[in-house]
DNA sequence: GACAAGATAATCGTGTACAATAAAACATGA
DNA sequence: TCATGTTTTATTGTACACGATTATCTTGTC
């Protein structure tokens, strides 16, 4: 006999809610920017690293081209960015942020803690549910390079 | 002077990618009955709580009628359930599973199982995570109430 | 220098997600 | 009755997310 798996007590439903809590948290947050959520982080990488291939900015959002190059080119529409061929490897296109995206950077910044700090979490138990999610997520990437197809 | 935000000390961040690997792990263990993880939460849902409505199904996953009706008519399409206006309020839409559903039932609630083990997370570990997890996802839906737009 | 092998971005197809709107059906009070 | 407001689902438009494919470019290797 199989016992019922009762969805509210299962770890992954709990994260994808708060997920798309997080999103909406966002939008919120960034309604006065006009980003979303993954532009933002989109941002931040850039914002953190400087100009880098699109490739680059995948590899720090775990995010690939079919997601970012539609993404891309809307915060390219918007101001936040421009992208272009590399001169020295023309299969590469560098996306470097616009001077509209530095001068905000700081309001920006500043704005979105704000927000987060009405959250109200102690840093304590903030960096513990953040480094028990992360071990979550290495134990998830370690079991999926193996086959659970069968 | 702000401080950077870097990418990889945020919750969000974490959250995000963890949701992720978690769309990721069930899209292996389910690709056998060509389930999404959506579908199977909505899947879920239904053994759980017998036959609902749309709105009670979204109600109990927190998702609203935009995402499931093209969801609901992808499941009903593989067979999995039926669909059918209410006789008692016609603005309903009653949803019920099939006889496949059923019969498949305890197989998908063993297969899951045996692919979750392999995860190996232990079992006080695995509530310790998603207690914290909860809790962060009442603290936004209580800030997210409020007006974080000015 | 030609050519195979690998890297990189773009494109396409499928499937969520949600806000806003529309449409239909029910409930209620005058 | 019937006008009004509410509930419920469907539809539309925008924005991810990813697998698979394609096109282009670079880098050996001969």
């Amino acid at each position: 006999m199989v016992q019922p798996i009762l969805l509210d007590e299962q770890l992954c439903f709990s994260i994808y809610k708060a997920q798309k809590q997080f999103n909406h948290f966002y939008a919120q947050a960034l309604s006065k920017y006009h980003l979303t959520y993954p532009q933002y982080i989109t941002l931040l990488s850039l914002w953190e690293h400087g100009t880098m291939s699109v490739k680059q900015v995948g590899q720090t959002l775990s995010l690939d081209s079919g997601t970012l190059t539609p993404l891309m080119k809307r915060l390219e529409k918007d101001g936040w960015i421009s992208r272009s061929r590399s001169t020295v490897d023309e299969r590469r296109v560098d996306v470097s942020l616009t001077q509209k995206a530095e001068d905000l950077r700081d309001e920006i910044f500043e704005h979105v803690q704000s927000c987060a700090t009405k959250v109200g979490m102690d840093l304590d138990e903030y960096r513990a549910v953040k480094a028990s999610v992360d071990k979550v997520h290495e134990k998830l990437m370690a079991v999926s390079d193996g086959d659970l197809r069968y």
